[in-house]
DNA sequence: GGGGCGAATTGAACGGCGTACAAGTCCCTG
DNA sequence: CAGGGACTTGTACGCCGTTCAATTCGCCCC
């Protein structure tokens, strides 16, 4: 018989593979039970509880960034920082339900720890004062995070078509769009921004938006740190 | 007797009262009904789905916002899109469950289209281009979300802890703190925001937080508007 | 090598949830 | 007054997270 006695580690991976495929929402005890061979309470012993296993699932995803070794100096802090937002934003991507759990579950483990003191050093190092450190990093992440919330829903939405199943998956969604697109088209611009991307899902434009954004944020932070340093 | 034939306005109403004071998790069909004065499945006839009265809900309060009447010239733009921010970030603070509601459920109702309308006409009417003021519009608008997401958390745990109510509402909270100062302090730049504002709970700081990076990302933003213009 | 003990697993069960449904009640119109 | 649509109700189903007593497994010591 393959079957050993359960890790925790295995356990989160399976949990982090459930949650990629299946979205926060598909994440229930008995579905990994049965993906790890057990039953779905042999769970309990090693992780406590659902919410117990989701912050342990964050964390490990939170690992999967991997920062250089040592923080940039005053001048390579721009691009820095652009790399780790851009990184984090890559695992959002990949881990959708990640941002949804964030709302719901206060998620700080070592590996997010970590990273926070990365991203504080990184700033400091550059020339900000701790206080300014302080405000910058977390500006920079919740902006990374805002910008995951639409992509989520979408996913979520998506994947709850998708299973009430009823043959229909992609017939309701275009039914839910085209009665989106017919409340917005009452206002002059969205419907102009309707008509030019009449075939754009939700999913192409956001990568220019973030990156756009991100600059933007960037250069109001970059000006801080001018006045600071002088 | 008071009972009357209920009105979706009504149930709308008292979904968001529920919401406000239980949370996101707080809301569900039978307490609404006890709260309404009827069985919990009346509401149904009304409002269809529990995810429907959800949008409902999310969309009433997005119409809490008021607009100014014309959106501002092109040297008003600043003063009106950080008010616009200010607005929104005070209420997701109004209402915590909203932001989580952004990440799970794709809320779009008529409020929040003249609410985006409006924020991509400001935009215009300051001199971005179209595709300029779509990407710096949601830059704006994700970054008040982001902000709002780990209040949104510290609510619904604080909340958590009290409904299990073992008698130690807050001593379970003070452990977790606690536990989160433990692993904060194997890192020099956390133990030291955690030394400097001992006493601090999650919700005081966010605040500055947030009008620093709301104001570093005017900056970036009016950056490109100067570049744009000419 | 056998006995024992803690680690690990199991299946049944509980209470709460969203919601479908058939049956009922109310009220307005013709 | 008869009919029919608007509206409400109680019951029930299936899924969920979690608890718990009972059971099995694996290792160490005598």
């Amino acid at each position: 018989m393959p079957r050993d006695t359960l890790s925790s580690d295995q356990i989160v991976e399976a949990a982090i593979a459930l949650l990629d495929e299946e979205g926060l929402g598909g994440l229930n005890m008995r579905a990994l039970g049965k993906r790890l061979g057990s039953a779905a309470t042999a769970v309990y012993w090693h992780v406590g509880s659902k919410d117990n296993l989701i912050t342990l699932a964050g964390d490990r995803v939170w690992s999967e960034l991997t920062l250089p070794e040592a923080p940039a100096g005053p001048d390579g802090w721009r691009a820095a920082a652009e790399a780790l937002a851009v990184g984090v934003h890559a695992m959002l991507t990949r881990h959708p339900w990640l941002v949804q759990a964030f709302g719901a579950h206060l998620m700080f483990g070592p590996a997010k720890a970590r990273h926070d003191d990365y991203i504080l050093a990184l700033h400091e190092n550059a020339g900000f004062t701790p206080a300014e450190a302080d405000q910058a990093s977390a500006a920079l992440l919740t902006f990374v995070l805002g910008n995951a919330l639409g992509p989520a829903a979408q996913a979520a939405l998506t994947r709850k078509l998708a299973r009430e199943g009823d043959g229909d998956a992609e017939a309701r969604l275009a039914e839910g769009m085209a009665q989106a697109r017919e409340v917005a088209s009452v206002h002059p611009r969205l419907r102009a921004r309707l008509e030019a991307e009449s075939g754009t899902d939700y999913g192409a434009a956001p990568q220019d938006t973030f990156t756009f954004g991100l600059h933007a944020l960037l250069d109001g932070l970059a000006a801080r740190l001018a006045t600071t340093r002088r």
